[in-house]
DNA sequence: GCCACTTTTTTGCCCAGCGCAACGAAGTGC
DNA sequence: GCACTTCGTTGCGCTGGGCAAAAAAGTGGC
């Protein structure tokens, strides 16, 4: 309660949060970055290394020559992993993450029968299981994280609608929790990687950011102040069906020139693929023909940018953020795609502050494991004191 | 800092909420509705109450009829009182306020010359404490609060710059400060008035709130978790160029159908002008015209409301709040054009929760006042234990 | 009028957690 | 070896919350 000591949170998410920033950082330097006083750090510190979130490493001290050297600290990614279930169309991707966000072990599970969420999610529980034994069995596991499109009840656990599974309040939390004995947080695939992007990616240290996923579905998601900004029904962030598509595109909706409607995945290859770009209709082809320097495919890239550029310039209207981030093939695969959207939104946006102020994502393959890992890490970096060492993970 | 107690802020400000809110109301209810103990509010109350800002008053015991009866505490409104001061292009509003926001005395002062701003600061400063020495000498003000339109570095207290009056980096914290002897905060209109409807307006209790205000500036502010959102550039709500509006229309940015451009106060008023409804170009006698039964001028409200219902359907998508606030002249004075946004807001958004969850703005008249007195008791309201008596009024 | 009973409010005590200041630690340069 | 500098730790006091016991302020029964 002292006042301008900690911003939101305790004392020990602030300290955390600037050793996962900071990389090994000493710890008066950490008192300096937080506004906590040393004391008040060093008792932070051992209560964090006390749980196994925290190292003192032999730094390799650049040493300033006069005082007593730093005894740097850093996050302790060699005891502690998350793991992590991203829920998709096709199939669930599985990853176990260290303490700062990294993959360490990841699966590919495609349902068997997606219409059987109960098989679906058990398969995934076990596969994870094993993962984890064959992998990293000298890590111990502190959560379980699962991110999806659609809409999710974070509180309950519930997947309260899945955006193409069809799946209907489904216990996700409660499922999961129940076959692997790890505490299960659930969460929305654009929050998480909001999040995620926050926490390990290249939007660092920044207070506020908009995270604009264009993939099957359109999505945004928006932190301000420290955290995700959820609305009223968990719907904020909601971009999909503004009229910034194509008006000759009708949209499952109902109306016409929904953004999601033009800009997804699947719209997009096809529209290369009836334009002859690509011999079948997948985005990734297109992606990859476009790389290869094919300049059609290239072309129709920086034209789904420009669009996308369109809702990253509304975000910044509306929302300010510091910087946007956008997960898309054409933005994070050619630098062609980044700059289009960077041109267009300085044109476009009034708010936008630079054009470095838009990012492309930071996770490469990697997005829906670190996606998934992210919402378990976020809660342990919002209150690491909180952790529980949970049973063994398999039960 | 123990969980989930407070939610942000202290628990003095928790328990100033909770009284404000709910008007007169036990202590134990207190601690009810803020999660804290009896014992914490007890001691709350009886700080808040040395300070002046609290009262016990004798209620009027709706008696349960068993058990000691409550003794309602409700917010002092009898001792101290706030200043405000809108700057606007031709003139400043002046108002007194109490701490549940009511004016208690409001003066408008001409700008003799506007392009002065000392001497436009110097008068506005010498007729409020005039205006305290005449109407309510006994109250002790707490602080002032100054609104303008345009961008605002709150931090600083300057006024950047002034939508309209042209005024660049004027320092207004500090004059009104040196002639007033009062702490002086400055902001932007539309986050004053935000927070206006949020702390007395019909807003209530809700967390999160959507501010859209359109007179002859269009602008939106938005609060979430608690906080008014500024944006890393102050920037936030930017709504005035979106391409809502009328794309026959020439804005002065540059780009057309711009949403200010289309439907700010002057330009609607020079339509309905040249459509031949009106006499003269003024918004105001629109307004009584449609009040008085002209069906042409309702008609072409109703019109401006479906505009102005297109940026909150936006709001309502990216944001999600919980409601959005309207100020507009139509949607103010007739039943038609709330229902029109309403109606329209229900057909596009689809993450509006409900249509009662559009709101036209709360403070009639005297919306200016508020919106400078908030500024100030917004501060107030966020750490009430912080006040300082300041200096006598007038220095 | 007095007592049992109920509910509100206060008081006393404990505990977490931070800041302050003094102290111990670990180096360099002379 | 000693002065000096900076880093990290420890002891102490303060703030401010919770818990539990006590006090307060009524009603209704006798």
């Amino acid at each position: 309660m002292n006042p301008g000591v900690t911003g939101r949170g305790t004392a020990a998410a602030a300290v955390l949060g600037a050793v996962l920033r900071h990389g090994p950082v000493a710890r008066t330097t950490i008192a300096r970055l937080t506004g906590l006083s040393p004391a008040a750090v060093t008792r932070n510190c051992a209560a964090l290394a006390g749980l196994g979130l925290l190292t003192e490493v032999a730094g390799p001290l650049p040493y300033r020559g006069v005082g007593r050297p730093h005894t740097p600290v850093d996050v302790e990614t060699g005891r502690h992993l998350v793991a992590g279930i991203h829920v998709a169309h096709e199939h669930c991707t599985l990853a176990l993450l260290d303490l700062r966000g990294r993959v360490r072990a990841r699966l590919k599970v495609p349902h068997r029968d997606p219409d059987d969420h109960e098989e679906v999610l058990a398969t995934a529980a076990d596969r994870l299981v094993r993962l984890h034994a064959e992998h990293l069995p000298g890590h111990v596991p502190l959560g379980l994280g699962v991110a999806a499109g659609g809409w999710v009840d974070t509180e309950a656990g519930v997947l309260v609608e899945h955006a193409s599974l069809g799946w209907r309040d489904v216990p996700v939390r409660d499922l999961l929790a129940a076959r692997t004995g790890l505490p299960v947080l659930v969460d929305s695939h654009a929050r998480a990687l909001a999040r995620a992007e926050q926490l390990f990616g290249a939007a660092g240290h920044h207070e506020s950011l908009v995270h604009l996923f264009v993939g099957n579905v359109v999505d945004a998601a928006i932190i301000t102040g420290g955290g995700a900004h959820r609305g009223t029904r968990s719907a904020a962030g909601g971009v999909a069906h503004l009229a910034l598509g194509d008006p000759a595109i009708e949209c499952p909706c109902g109306r016409n020139g929904c953004l999601e409607a033009t800009v997804s995945d699947r719209a997009w290859a096809w529209r290369a693929y009836e334009a002859g770009v690509i011999a079948r209709p997948s985005i990734a082809d297109l992606g990859d023909a476009a790389v290869a320097g094919d300049p059609a495919a290239t072309a129709l890239l920086v034209d789904r940018a420009r669009i996308v550029a369109r809702a990253a310039a509304l975000l910044f209207d509306i929302v300010n953020p510091d910087v946007v981030v956008v997960t898309e093939l054409g933005v994070i695969r050619l630098p062609e795609c980044a700059d289009a959207v960077r041109a267009e939104v300085a044109a476009t946006s009034r708010a936008c502050p630079s054009p470095s102020a838009v990012l492309p994502s930071s996770f490469g393959r990697d997005v829906l494991g670190v996606a998934a890992g992210s919402v378990q890490l976020d809660a342990i970096y919002a209150d690491p004191l909180d952790i529980r060492n949970p049973i063994r993970l398999g039960v």
